[in-house]
RNA sequence: GGGCGGUUAGCUCAGUUGGUUUAGAGCACCUGCCUUACAAGCAGGGGGUCACAGGUUCGAGUCCUGUACCGCCCACCA
């Protein structure tokens, strides 16, 4: 048993948040199982990926998943948090081989594939516990039994399933097609993984020789290029069909830009359009002339490769840029793939995969791409083909993961056919099966899926779910005749879990094709399942397993049903799908959101969770989002040790409000000094900051190497968290107050009758909040939750409830207010749970000492744990807005009492006598209050009615229809008193113009309802009475001066 | 270029269907308090022509249009 001197007056979070989690964990309350007399409630986590510890922003994610679940968990739900890491294919990869570069200066190929895969795993272990440890930290009520990882054995056997199955509905193919590729780290990344950057380049014009022009017709062509080392699989030049009415369809265009322009812009597209006029003028005919040098099959010849290539007419040439004629590269450049693919043109990829020339480049072949162009140039220059060089801002297209650029590229890839899936999906959110939240959102989805791109999912990686395909290309029709006869013959074969598909040569041309190599078709079998006995009959007679692993995507979409078992119909599977509700970030709305609901809806026939909240976003001090390539993120464990996981906790709520996104300026805590140094753009990614105040240096997070590690690390935090804090800390004092208090509590029930003013008060409150908050938490108003609870726990219950409370302790109405105290303690802490656990429990465990029966018409016993208390559900009889707006009427006069006090510089201890005047409803409201009046406000309310004696010598304050009289005889600082007096008059004035104006606008007091009119007129009569009174009472104080 | 947000006190943000709020909170600031729950606190105070310009309305921070600036997403830039 704690004794009440042995609470101290700080909440010691650091000593009580392990001992909490752990009880938490031994009585079982995280684990769910399905139990069909209960409704289940489930969330799946997003998986932070195992790149690295979790930022501020897995912290607010968590955190609203977190109450969530607690407050169902609360209101009866069976409820699964669901919790995981994500494999994060090629993230991962490149982080662990970047080490294994800069640490041992090895590729992954000196380590090959089985070695690198076990260093990622030691990698993923590694960071695997770290993210957990810090959910943990944060009070995450996850279950961790059934904590699963998206490549582990689980997941692995899902996405087999989920990809044969897509196999077999031919919505899987392979197919050429020019991807982004990183040459650095040797693989297609999608195009989510790709950012523009600007880089310094130039613009370098060429001259290509026409093949026997006619008279009049110019001998060469000019074509321009920021990458010239493409050149060499250049296969065209195109030219527009119709260069007039291009020029006319962009003059309109720019002169419709015009008239809508502003001023600023103005004089550029001015000149835009005069540079325009003058390029119709002088080059039309020399446009047109090339376009009819097209239509005659003239053709041009490929400097350097003396490759003969034709002219082919395209729009995609741009009549107003440059010469008007373009080069075209098929292998290597998105838009000139798309005119080979119209004109049927040859596609010579010049590279090869690791950013060096291939043999297709002639002389060039194995020099790396940046050599290649500078001899590119060089021999170019030599020849006189050179017509001019620009330098030029150009934006380059850059990978996510290795920071390279970018170089476009044909290459062999694993598709998903998205017609149909992006259609279910669409379907799904506007039909309204899943909602989206804040529903603006939705368009973002809906608009992306409506392109129903097909999705690239293979990714020549290493760390990932390896494509389940063996391939065998086949030289021709009889061997693949052949083949498809020995594989239909193989024992293990079996068309219940293995499917065939024969992916014919994407060269149709056959002497092409030979020439190039290419098999004339290729044999894929897909086998579902893992370790299946076909999977060494194949490989016996021949087929290889394709080598690609698949976009990490491709298992996280199927996140909320392989976690509970798919493709087995577990009873977990059955009972917890479909999830309620997905709590993520807007940036993956499309990437994993959209792709969990087409794969829920593929492998599940049902939407994978009935409604997505989308949270905002953390930005720091200059409005930019944290990460780690700026250095600019806050480790929450920073956060949770300085200011604790309820002040963490407490504080990302607050800040959730519709979505908003929010600033975070951030500081770093010097280590030796204490001061805190603003986070600037220079200091904020040093590993080693010297700091301004004391000037002895010290680590951050991104210290590394040894001698930076070995110096004090400085925190980084935000001031931000501190009212977190300090509200747990006044939560935990409030709690010590009434502990102190509940000597003799006895749970006798009590009636109504017993019950004053303040304490039906208190009840209509506590009522009426408890109703809101649990509305604003059920529709994600997280932020209006927090404050709801935070207004009602400080200004009501401590700086009021509890206030009055002290008088009645020492009295005889003790029993009862200690009932009460305790009654609403008790729900106090229930709300605020959810948010703020860790100090919840903690003082439920030491409240349950002191009154371990609680309630004061119908007692129980109190929970073992918070966690698993009953959530308040309070009648609505007990709202009384009467009382409310009552008792805020004793608030305000009490605030005037303090108010005079303070100005007029009466000391604490002096009490002063004061009168009210008001009307009799208002009497016996206020009359009780009198004890309250002089414990709070040292004030001796000596009268109260319609026609009070008042002291010659006061101060008077106007609260609504209430005047406070403040007897200062012998206390009175005059000066000061006409100095509030003059404030107050001014402010009465204001009002009273402001609502003259109203009145006398015929309009107004004819149009408005009659209602609003009336307290109009109301306010208009009580603020001249107030300002009379005001204005005499300054009459007499000057006469006393 | 297309789309979506934002602009309210020194800072970070609230402000619910337009009407008692001549705009609120936290932090910061000023004054006074170690009052026996809490100085991470208590009491009081100062500080905003709600980005700008129009419009609708009896009435606009709130609705409409336009402008400026900031941010995000998508597309594109030989």
């Amino acid at each position: 048993m704690t004794t009440t001197t042995e609470i101290p007056n700080r909440f010691d979070f650091a000593a009580a948040t392990d001992r909490i989690y752990q009880m938490w964990v031994d009585g079982g309350y995280f684990h769910a199982e399905p139990d069909s007399d209960k409704q289940p409630f489930t969330i799946v986590i997003p998986p932070p990926n195992v790149t690295g510890a979790l930022h501020l922003g897995h912290a607010l994610n968590n955190t609203l998943q977190d109450i969530l679940i607690r407050m169902k968990r609360m209101q009866g739900f069976n409820t699964l948090w669901m919790p995981g890491t994500d494999h994060a294919g090629i993230a991962t990869q490149a982080r662990v081989e970047k080490r294994l570069k800069e640490e041992e200066g090895k590729t992954r190929h000196d380590l090959g594939r089985e070695n690198l895969v076990a260093r990622i795993w030691e990698w993923k272990d590694q960071y695997e516990s770290r993210i957990l440890g810090q959910l943990k930290q944060m009070g995450c009520s996850c279950d961790w039994e059934r904590t699963r990882f998206t490549l582990d054995d689980i997941c692995a056997r899902a996405v087999r399933h989920f990809f044969y199955d897509l196999f077999q509905k031919q919505f899987i193919f392979r197919g050429k097609r020019l991807v982004n590729w990183d040459t650095y780290l040797q693989t297609a990344v999608s195009d989510d993984e790709v950012f523009s950057k600007s880089v310094k380049g130039n613009f370098w014009h060429l001259k290509y020789p026409v093949i026997d022009p006619k008279p009049g017709e110019p001998e060469f062509v000019i074509v321009a290029t920021t990458r010239p080392e493409t050149m060499l699989g250049d296969t065209a030049v195109a030219v527009h069909p119709d260069p007039a009415r291009a020029l006319d369809k962009a003059k309109l265009e720019l002169e419709e830009k015009l008239a809508k322009s502003s001023e600023s812009e103005k004089e550029a597209l001015q000149s835009q359009l005069q540079d325009l006029e003058t390029r119709r003028a002088e080059m039309l005919p020399s446009l047109e002339l090339l376009r009819d040098m097209a239509n005659d099959g003239r053709k041009i010849r490929l400097p350097l490769l003396d490759r003969e290539m034709p002219m082919v007419i395209d729009t995609w040439a741009k009549p107003e840029l440059g010469s008007g004629c373009v080069k075209i590269t098929p292998a290597h450049d998105p838009n000139d793939y798309e005119v080979g693919k119209r004109a049927g043109l040859e596609m010579i990829n010049v590279m090869n995969p690791n950013g060096t020339m291939n043999v297709e480049a002639g002389p060039y072949e194995s020099l790396t791409l940046k050599e290649c162009r500078k001899k590119v140039v060089a021999d170019l220059d030599e020849l006189g083909l050179l017509d001019q060089t620009e330098e030029r801002e150009i934006e380059l297209p850059h990978s996510d993961r290795s920071k390279t650029p970018i170089e476009p590229y044909l290459a062999d890839q694993w598709f998903v056919r998205m017609e149909e899936l992006a259609q279910s999906a669409i379907d799904a959110v506007d039909d309204g099966r899943v909602k989206i939240f804040p529903t603006r959102y939705a368009k973002g989805y809906v608009d992306w899926l409506s392109e129903k791109r097909d999705w690239p999912v293979s990714r020549q990686l290493w760390w990932g779910h390896q494509i389940p395909v063996w391939s065998m290309p086949c030289d021709d029709a009889e061997i693949e005749q052949e083949f498809m006869d020995k594989i239909k013959a193989l024992p293990a074969f079996d068309t219940s879990s293995s499917s065939i598909q024969i992916e014919p040569c994407s060269e149709p041309d056959e002497a092409k094709r030979k020439k190039l190599e290419l098999p004339y078709s290729t044999i894929h079998v897909c086998i579902r399942d893992e370790g299946a006995e076909l999977e060494s009959q194949l490989e016996a007679i021949g087929l290889v397993r394709q080598q690609d692993v698949l976009d990490t995507w491709f298992s996280s979409a199927l996140w909320p049903h392989s976690t509970l078992g798919w493709p087995d119909k577990t009873a977990e599977l059955d009972y917890f799908y479909k999830t309620s509700t997905l709590i993520t970030s807007r940036d993956i709305i499309t990437l994993w959101v959209a792709r969990m609901v087409l794969a829920g809806l593929n492998n599940m026939g049902e939407v994978p969770f009935d409604e997505v909240f989308i949270h905002p976003k953390i930005l720091d001090g200059y409005g930019e989002t944290m990460s780690k390539t700026k250095g600019n993120g806050i480790d929450p464990i920073d956060v949770i040790n300085k200011f604790g996981p309820d002040a963490l906790r407490y504080s990302m709520c607050h800040l959730t409000t519709d979505t908003q996104d929010v600033r975070m300026p951030i500081q770093f805590e010097c280590p030796h000094c204490n001061e805190k140094i603003d986070q600037t753009k220079k200091n904020r990614e040093l590993p080693v900051v010297e700091c301004i105040h004391c000037k002895k240096s010290f680590s951050t997070q991104w210290a590394e190497k040894p001698d930076e590690i070995a110096l004090p690390r400085g925190a980084s935090v935000s001031e931000r968290f501190e009212n977190g804090r300090n509200f747990t800390n006044k939560l935990w004092n409030a709690s010590r107050f009434a502990m102190m208090n509940l000597d003799g509590y006895s749970a006798e029930p009590i009636d109504e009758a017993q019950l004053l003013l303040e304490d039906r008060w208190i009840l209509s409150r506590l009522a009426t909040v408890s109703k809101n908050a649990t509305q604003a938490l059920e529709q994600y108003h997280y932020g209006e939750a927090v404050r709801l609870l935070y207004e009602f726990a400080w200004d009501d219950f401590c700086s009021f409830y509890v206030e009055i409370l002290k008088d009645r302790f020492a009295g005889e109405g003790r029993a009862v207010a200690q009932r009460l105290m305790a009654f609403t303690l008790d729900a106090i802490l229930r709300l605020l749970h959810p948010i703020m656990p860790f100090v919840t429990e903690e003082i439920w465990q030491l409240l349950g000492q002191f009154a371990p029966e609680r309630g004061f018409g119908e007692t129980e016993a109190a929970a073992k744990s918070l966690m698993i208390a009953s959530w308040p559900n309070l009648p609505d009889k007990w709202i009384d807005a009467e009382i409310e707006s009552q008792f805020k009427q004793f608030q305000l006069a009490l605030t005037a009492l303090r108010d005079i006090r303070a100005r007029q510089n009466v000391d604490r201890n002096t009490e002063v006598d004061f009168v009210v005047r008001c009307d009799a409803v208002t009497v016996k409201m206020l009359e009780p209050m009198k004890p309250y009046f002089a414990s709070m406000g040292k004030g001796n309310l000596t009268e109260i009615g319609d026609q009070p004696e008042i002291p010659k010598i006061n101060a008077t304050v106007p609260v609504g229809a209430v005047e406070i009289f403040v007897d200062l005889n012998g206390l009175i600082d005059v000066s000061a008193e006409i100095a509030r007096l003059e404030k107050e008059e001014t402010r009465l004035q204001g009002m009273i113009a402001g609502s003259e104006k109203k009145l006398s606008n015929a309009s107004f007091v004819d149009r408005a309802p009659a209602d609003v009119v009336e307290k109009v007129r109301e306010t208009l009569a009580s603020n001249k009475e107030q300002l009379s009174a005001t204005q005499n009472a300054i009459t007499e104080l000057q006469q006393m001066n």
